[in-house]
DNA sequence: ACGATCACGTA
DNA sequence: AACGTACGTGATCGTG
């Protein structure tokens, strides 16, 4: 539709955007054959802005083959354990029930905990607990908020059980409604499996996005939340493997700023936020304790999205100048990435974009703004995309290749996710070997840089034993 | 029915 | 635009 207006100056006569899952047929056709004839006028005049730009191998290169591979991997979709998916729901139906009635019986009434509104007349007005950040419209009741909240009402010897409470109701309604149901809706009962949307034109850095249903956000980080993925499971007699992308952001930084010590890191495979905790907490690796490599790994992570001292205090939960110090502990020990840093800020500056090492742009017109905080935005944007662009590019290369490898070989294994450093594909048991070795050489050798690339592999019978 | 807001899941 | 980047989804609540 964009293109439409902008390169042919027409206007369509049908709406391109919005979800179409309801879209009557009619409706669906006359649109269709809209966009087919849009997109065949559309050949010459894109071909030339793409030329302009300086993006034609990026999109002959890159997306083009990379969008039949990705509609294979939609069509094959993945399976899923539909009698687990019902039992967990059932169970976090039974847990929101107990849990919602033990928060009522403390906050001394009934309310609903799901509406921000309501609970924050709950917890800061009758029960007079002391709030913190605020929002457009109220104070802030989200997992930070409350945990604050929490460790207030414990140093004033009350009891946190309510907010204890407040967080289990909150975690099990989300795993509920946005995981368990939504995905046994989108199981195709005919094949047991969902069937995922690859977006390839949606995030600016140059990643895949997922929809309908999102599989790229499936949880892993609580145990709780792996329940749901263990009901991701290969087909009949097949087995899950999986690979994923060590450290592939920081490698990328490591080759974008030549930094001796991050590629010496690397090129010896060694532990990269014990080497930043020795660094910056000034001891020896061997001394570096869990609590400090915690700490670096956060720092590691500050520094490639932008954050401030302010941001790296708060998430560390230590004083402002505490934080200042890290930072400038960083960077005063990998110097060449603070020069990284000023250098992609001013190219952002004069050319009003950024690009990663296949050439693919992100304009940045914010790094120009007069609004201090959109500037700041747009350079914390410049400075990250590159390195996320970079890594986007990478493993879809690697996809390609081995899409091109899987051919020569006739189609041992099938490729069903991508999750920005993660490939998940579905494999005979007697193929295990040659296939993880196979995926290995190719997304290790993707891209050649400065920093060597590094994959793990694994392989289960479902997608929670792997990670 | 739709959009803004808040919240929260992933890399 | 909101003192960390990139996304998608669901519930609530106000507006139409």
């Amino acid at each position: 539709g964009d293109m439409a207006r902008n390169l042919l100056n027409v206007e369509p006569s049908h709406e391109f955007e919005g979800r179409k899952d309801t879209e009557p047929d009619e409706h669906r056709a006359q649109r269709l054959t809209e966009e087919a004839d849009l997109a065949l006028l559309l050949v010459e005049p894109a071909r030339s802005a793409m030329r302009s730009a300086g993006v034609e191998s990026v999109f002959d290169d890159i997306e083009l083959p990379l969008a039949p591979i990705l509609a294979e991997m939609e069509r094959t979709g993945i399976a899923v354990n539909v009698s687990a998916l019902k039992g967990l729901s059932d169970g976090f139906d039974q847990a929101i029930r107990d849990v919602e009635a033990v928060v009522h019986s403390l906050a001394g009434e009934k309310f609903n905990i799901a509406s921000p509104k309501q609970l924050q007349a709950v917890l800061f007005d009758k029960m007079g607990l002391k709030a913190g950040r605020k929002t457009k419209s109220g104070y802030s009741t989200d997992s930070t908020a409350l945990e604050q909240v929490a460790a207030e009402m414990v140093s004033n010897g009350q009891d946190p059980a309510i907010v204890a409470g407040i967080l289990e109701f909150r975690e099990l309604t989300k795993l509920k409604a946005t995981y368990t149901d939504a995905l046994l809706n989108l199981v195709d009962p005919n094949t047991g499996r969902v069937h995922t949307t690859f977006n390839q034109t949606v995030a600016a850095t140059g990643r895949l996005s997922s929809s309908d249903p999102n599989l790229q956000n499936i949880p892993v980080r609580t145990g709780i939340g792996r329940k749901i993925r263990r009901a991701f499971i290969p087909g009949p007699g097949k087995v899950l493997l999986s690979a994923d992308y060590s450290q592939i952001e920081l490698r990328v930084l490591a080759h974008y700023t030549e930094d001796p010590e991050l590629l010496r890191a690397f090129r010896e495979d060694e532990d990269i936020h014990r080497i930043t905790a020795s660094r910056i907490f000034g001891v020896p690796e061997d001394a570096v304790t869990p609590d400090q490599r915690r700490d670096a790994k956060t720092v590691n992570f500050a520094v490639l999205y932008g954050q401030s001292d302010f941001g790296l205090s708060a998430q560390l939960k230590i004083p402002r100048a505490e934080a200042k110090r890290y930072i400038e502990q960083y960077f005063e020990r990998f110097p060449s990435v603070k020069d990284y840093i000023a250098r992609t800020v001013v190219e952002a500056r004069e050319t009003g974009f950024v690009r990663t090492l296949s050439g693919r742009r992100r304009p940045v017109p914010e790094v120009n703004d007069r609004n201090f905080n959109i500037r700041n935005f747009g350079e914390r944007a410049a400075v990250n995309s590159p390195i996320q662009g970079t890594a986007a590019d990478i493993i879809k290369v690697a996809m390609i290749r081995l899409r091109e490898e899987l051919r020569k070989l006739g189609d041992p294994a099938v490729m069903l996710l991508q999750v920005h450093d993660e490939l998940v594909l579905e494999v005979p048991p007697e193929q295990l070997e040659s296939m993880s070795h196979l995926l290995r050489e190719v997304m290790e050798n993707a891209w050649p840089l400065n920093a060597p690339l590094k994959v793990d592999v694994k392989h289960g019978e479902n997608w929670d034993e792997m990670a």
